[in-house]
RNA sequence: CGGAGCGUAGCGCAGCCUGGUAGCGCACUUGCAUGGGGUGCAAGGGGUCGUGGGUUCAAAUCCCCCCGUUCCGACCA
């Protein structure tokens, strides 16, 4: 391709409302532009960035043994119904009427049609377990839409069903797919985690994240410097330390600390370390449906973590006596039942259930709210001073936590979600009685697995790891050219245009990427390097009319630090270059 | 959904406070020069100042409604 000929939109500025790299810089390069929030076109460049992604997914699915299918993004409301998601999604799911009136949606996501096609087309067990994704456009009404293509309303996903006569066979599907979406994103060039992830209210399941590493992201990634254990902060397991809680050595105490009530004022008041802090939150016990319909109120229960740390909703809601969404005692209650006012509760005399976390369970000589307004104790310890109902994991592992596989310590990074893999059940195929026959000739509801992969995020993922103050830095399987040729006084030199097309049209052959800088001499030379180094291409070779008076031509790979291009004769370069893409 | 900000040329912004119907940089067009890091000079094209209403002799500017959009948070995954 010559930029001639090519449609190069690289912008000096960018854009004010792009506050993440991945968004500025395909922005700035002619990648996207925003039609509406979270709308977006793809330019030729990003689109061919897209196309390469779109087929390392397909070349790793297909080799994984899942068939291709399509369907369409606009879906009839009755199969919404009949999985009862109609009316459980909220206003992410853009729901559309026909010129009848009849109601439809666009597809956040195709459970329903791909359980439905199932249903229609598999009638025996022998069919199974069979595969079958789809690339494809979807629409989630985000509240939020932002960082450009990373969260935007209408994205492309590649999404694989799996349905299955048992669970053993979903299993074999999942871990296939698991192996698969470790290639795809090896292939890609990115620094990745698969990560054990929450599996929400569908429950018991397994199911497995795939995250990007970078700093841009949105959710936070545990993992072992020793091992390949990742996690999801908020379901790491924080372990039970290995060591004995101190003796006591303090009297109990009661001093005055007045207007001091959050961990960080407490312990500036008092000039010891927050982890010699205990803090107690109050959440509502489980209420059953029949008491709070007879206006029954819920008991309070006691939280108690070490000042340090934070307390896990997710942990915390799955304890048993605790309602769940877990809920924050209001602060008319604990005044009520307890005595005093949030910034003041401690361990000690609670005539409620006090759950201790494992760290927290340690400590001894603590300070904590003494339960009387502007009033905390000093030198508090446990079965001493106060009791404990239960020991149990209530917090976020922090930065340095043993790993819960035994091996090593935790780090925690930001991580981009790219891709999610899910064992499913029978949820959706029961629901729409999804059944083939059995060996026994009776009906068996099918099980299925869902694995996913944001096809677009990638690409903006993509970047958030491969950029410098120039642009962006594509990894060799996403960039949208491998190789640009740069001329220099084409309009002064036959010779330059002479050997660069000749050195263009052998790579083209050869298969090779190409985008030629032949624009005209009104292009200044910055123009065409700062354009390359925007645009981000892997390889760029340099025809000058200076170096080929000596012969030599100038090759620079685009994540070689700045100005190290390193000259060779100009009959040498094919060779270099094959040689560099392994032609 | 709660809070805040912004809407003036394709992009980035000034002008608004203190009303007198638009300006800068980039980009674009043309010419001449230049030719290894966003080159120079000159001449141009492009805006019903988000929409509607109000105040006023006069509104980009003051007031009100609406719309769009961004950021923070909540929600969602």
């Amino acid at each position: 391709m010559r930029t001639s000929q090519f449609l190069i939109s690289t912008l000096k500025e960018s854009p004010s409302d792009a506050v993440v790299i991945s968004h500025q810089l395909m922005l700035r390069a002619g990648m996207i532009r925003k039609v509406a929030s979270g709308l977006y076109n793809w330019l030729p460049l990003g689109l061919r960035a897209l196309r390469k992604v779109e087929r390392v997914v397909r070349e790793e699915m297909d080799a994984a043994g899942a068939q291709e299918v399509l369907m369409p993004t606009v879906q009839p409301a009755e199969l919404w119904e009949e999985t009862g998601r109609w009316y459980q999604y909220g206003g992410e799911l853009m729901r559309i009427k026909d010129r009848h009136n009849r109601d439809f949606c666009i597809g956040p996501t195709h459970e329903e049609v791909i359980t439905d096609l199932a249903r229609n087309e598999l009638s025996s067990y022998k069919q199974l377990p069979i595969n079958l994704y789809q690339i494809q456009t979807k629409f989630r009404d985000e509240t939020r839409p932002r960082f450009g293509v990373m969260r935007s309303r209408e994205f492309i996903m590649k999404d694989a069903y799996s349905f299955h006569a048992n669970q053993e066979s979903l299993q074999e599907t999942y871990e296939r797919m698991h192996a698969a979406y470790s290639n795809i994103f090896s292939r890609l060039g990115l620094d990745f985690r698969p990560v054990a992830a929450d599996t929400g209210s569908i429950g018991g399941a397994m199911s497995h994240e795939f995250h990007v590493l970078a700093d841009s992201g949105e959710d936070d990634i545990a993992f072992s410097n020793q091992s390949d254990f990742a996690a999801n902060v908020e379901l790491a397991e924080a372990v039970a330390p290995t060591e004995a809680r101190p003796a006591a050595s303090s009297a109990l105490e009661t001093i005055d600390t007045p207007e001091q009530h959050s961990i960080e004022e407490v312990s500036d008041f008092l000039k010891i370390d927050n982890k010699q802090i205990i803090k107690t939150l109050i959440v509502e016990g489980f209420i059953s449906d029949d008491d709070k319909e007879a206006g029954k109120k819920p008991n309070l229960v006691a939280l108690v973590l070490r000042g340090d740390h934070e307390l896990n909703e997710l942990k915390a809601e799955k304890l048993e006596g605790i309602s769940n969404p877990l809920v924050f005692a209001k602060e008319e209650d604990i005044q009520q039942q307890l005595g005093c006012k949030p910034g003041s509760i401690g361990p000690c005399n609670l005539n409620i259930d006090v759950i201790v976390d494992r760290s927290a369970a340690i400590v001894a000589d603590f300070v904590c709210g003494a339960n009387v307004d502007g009033k905390h104790l000093t030198g508090t310890n446990w079965e001493r001073d106060a009791q404990i109902t239960r020991i149990e994991d209530l917090r976020n592992v922090v930065e340095g936590d043993a790993s819960p596989d035994g091996k090593g310590t935790l780090e925690i990074k930001r991580g981009i979600e790219v891709g999610h893999i899910f064992q499913l059940g029978t949820k959706y195929s029961e629901a729409l009685k999804a059944t083939v026959l059995d060996e026994n000739g009776k009906a068996k509801t099918m099980t299925m697995g869902c694995y996913g992969i944001g096809v677009t995020r990638v690409v903006a993922a993509a970047i958030e790891q491969n950029f410098d103050d120039r642009g962006i830095i594509w990894p060799e399987a996403i960039a949208p050219f491998q190789v640009s040729i740069v001329q220099i006084d084409a309009n002064k030199s036959e010779e330059v245009v002479k050997r660069s097309e000749a050195l263009y049209n052998a790579l083209t052959d050869l298969g090779v990427e190409v985008l030629l800088d032949d624009r005209d001499k009104k292009t200044s030379p910055g123009v065409k390097f700062a354009d390359a180094e925007l645009m981000g291409m892997p390889h760029r070779i340099v025809f000058s009319s200076r170096g080929l008076k000596k012969g030599i031509v100038e090759y620079k790979a685009r994540k070689d630090s700045k100005d190290d291009a390193i000259e060779m004769p100009a009959d040498d370069i094919l060779n270099f270059i094959k040689e560099k893409l392994n032609k």
